[in-house]
DNA sequence: GTTCTAACA
DNA sequence: TGTTAGAA
């Protein structure tokens, strides 16, 4: 299908989607006439990727975690180094936590005081 | 009308 | 990521 096609049936735009295939993301191939050909398991292979994407994680590590996914669920199978892929990310939002509830606690100080 | 690439008041 | 320009 055509990328106008396939940003209707994900709901991600045009400009995200030719993003996340420049980025090898998605796989398309090209037609006579220059336009993006993709299969109609890239609703699935999209689904997927704004999932990942709304863990916050970048587009290099999706590329890395996309094939081991086997939904838009949070499951996925054990490939090699992602636990360890994953375990960094969770310290990552972690540390974003302990900073953010720093500046709670001095907002609240603040109207407190 | 739809898509493409490249670039940013 | 949006938007826009110029071309196919």
């Amino acid at each position: 299908m055509l990328i106008g096609e396939l940003a209707e049936h994900t709901g991600a735009s045009i400009r995200s989607l030719r993003h996340y295939e420049n980025n090898g993301l998605l796989t398309a191939g090209r037609g006579s006439n220059g336009y993006r050909e993709f299969p109609d398991s890239a609703v699935q292979t999209v689904a997927r990727i704004r999932a990942l994407l709304a863990a916050g994680l970048s587009v290099t590590t999706i590329r890395q975690v996309l094939p081991c996914t086997v939904d838009a669920t949070p499951r996925v199978i054990p490939c090699a180094e992602l636990s360890a892929t994953l375990r960094g990310e969770l310290s990552r939002v972690e540390e974003q936590i302990t900073r953010l509830d720093h500046a709670r606690q001095l907002i609240a100080k603040m109207l407190a005081g």
